[in-house]
DNA sequence: TTACTATTGAGACACGTGCCTCAAAGCAAT
DNA sequence: ATTGCTTTGAGGCACGTGTCTCAATAGTAA
């Protein structure tokens, strides 16, 4: 069709070099009339290639963690077609170093791609970076990095806060009230996300509510079971609770152990069998959460996207905020 | 491994017969001793298989078939490396014989697979049955049709039903009110779900509230008009409306045109560029709904699935009943 | 044992692409 | 026209599987 042959549309087809100009451009042009695509199939067996990919997650016992494990060993039944192989290695999230270092150890011959979920510090930003021009590709995972605006998975945490906090709003009725905010931490770049968009909602749109300082458990259920009950001890109006951390099995428990007053709305995020539990009970009155195997597939297509220099569906990418109720379970 | 010859490998493999029980079980011992498993790209290309799929949609001017519609054509795209070509025929949905006729006039030798849309009359399913045992896969897509249990593509409209009720009851003060419920036509299935969904948390947990008989729009933007007027009109104390059609937009357009009230919840189905307009500008509070995207990629899966005699992942094709507020658009 | 049939093996070619080598042709500077 | 470099062509083998043919072997009934 261009005139050329089998060996010079290779050449052109994968950038190999030594082709003039006007070739090039005739190659495409056929290409372009034909509409020719490229059956990724074929190719990637003649090549025998296989996705190596990692996942680099924090260790902890967390459920919305395991959540993510379970669908990383899910995906890897389900895309051994696709030849990807999928690695998960965990490190101590309080270590920015470490997990630079791992980050530094990852060379282009061992893994093609890597799903980062790291709080983001200068290390880790600046590892993600190197590791990126040694020509493996990272893509942050779940947990932010100012990066490449796009290149990421992940929920908009900031419209998650939004959301969280409108449904407070509307499920409560129209008089003054305190909202407590319970979080593991607030140090990371989610929680703070999610806690501004939190508190411009409920000043802008439901300015009869207040939003209290964000109390911080630690992970710890002795400090959730001590900032729950004191609470309500010290504080009489309390109208709403949102739970703003991915692990809200503390501040539940403790939550159960108290009694509170049951008009009262809480709110939690991310869906795991102790969230689950809650709603089905009554406890919580709504989850916003993001699709655990949604973002684990979409990692995994992304990143095999970014290895094969294509680009994905958009649409399919986007990982929704959802709102979970216990009758849209 | 197994102590025979690739080509006795390859009978047992494809299912040919003239291989000895003993053989066999060889084979599969092996098999399962090595834990291979089969190259499905390899192997398609040798069969240089194409998934011919068809999609049977109602022929309207809905909005929501619109979303449908553009998702197959960008499915098709993304699908093209694995050799999926999806095609659409539109039908009159009110004709159950045009549906039928349609149905039997598809063949193995021209079709691997249908994604059925269409509403459950005794033609349709008798059609559906047909098809089946001809060869063609069938699966009922977006409007379900009682055949085998989980093999549909679509939500569970039941449950959409009572999170538009829980949604509308949560979001109303506690004080007694009348609930108009607007529909096209309640005559099809998804929608009588939806309004048993509807009814039955509205009853139980929100006894204050009274759910109004149904009114039929049948798409006519006057009727829709003088419906909204008249209710408003002839009940004094309309609390919220609930929109449980595909299509909102005549119930909508009418509601623009009347001005409400505006402290009235209206909660509607399906995200479509009107119904998101509606949620921006405060009209609408909230919409129920399924991701097209998802639908006919879930459809797609799902039939490919079936032509290669595998399973799918559960916890990918479960449409889930979404909400969205303004915020979680 | 013989004469069958049922089962198995060996080998070839195909699918669409990548990747390599060697030779041929084109081109520019002298 | 010669030399040396750049660009192109021809052809082969590979990837993992399917599918076919023909021959070889095993097994069974007479």
């Amino acid at each position: 069709m261009a005139g050329v042959s089998r060996a010079t549309v290779d050449r052109v087809l994968n950038g190999r070099e030594g082709v003039k100009k006007k070739t090039v451009d005739k190659v495409n042009a056929a290409i372009e009339e034909i509409g020719f695509v490229r059956n990724i199939a074929a190719a990637n067996l003649a090549k025998s290639r296989t996705y190596r990919f990692l996942f680099v997650l924090p260790e902890s016992g967390d459920q919305f963690h395991g959540e993510i494990l379970r669908r990383i060993n899910e995906a890897q039944t389900a895309y051994t077609a696709d030849m990807v192989k999928a690695a998960v290695r965990l490190v101590d999230q309080n270590d920015p170093f470490k997990i630079a270092a791992l980050l530094a150890s990852l060379s282009p011959d061992v893994v093609d791609g890597v799903a980062i979920m790291a709080p983001e510090t200068p290390q880790v930003r600046d590892a993600i970076l190197r590791l990126q021009e040694r020509g493996v590709h990272a893509l942050p995972f779940i947990s932010n990095q100012t990066l490449n605006g796009d290149q990421w998975v992940g929920m908009d945490n900031h419209a998650a806060g939004v959301t969280a906090g409108t449904l407070m709003g509307r499920f409560l009725p129209i008089k003054a009230g305190k909202l407590a905010v319970i979080a593991d931490s607030i140090l990371s770049r989610d929680s703070l996300e999610r806690r501004s968009g939190f508190d411009q909602v409920i000043n802008s749109e439901f300015p009869h509510l207040a939003a209290l300082p964000s109390l911080e458990t630690y992970g710890s259920q002795d400090r959730a079971k001590r900032i729950v009950s004191e609470i309500f001890r010290h504080q009489g109006d309390i109208a709403g609770v949102y739970i703003l951390s991915s692990e809200a099995r503390a501040p539940l428990s403790a939550i159960w152990k108290v009694q509170l007053p049951h008009n009262i709305v809480i709110i939690a995020h991310e869906r795991t069998p102790c969230t689950e539990n809650a709603l089905v009970d009554g406890t919580l009155d709504a989850v916003i959460t993001q699709d655990p195997g949604h973002l684990v597939r979409s990692a995994v297509r992304k990143l095999r996207a970014l290895t094969d220099g294509r680009s994905t569906l958009q649409s399919q990418e986007k990982i929704r905020v959802e709102i979970i109720l216990k009758t849209n379970l």
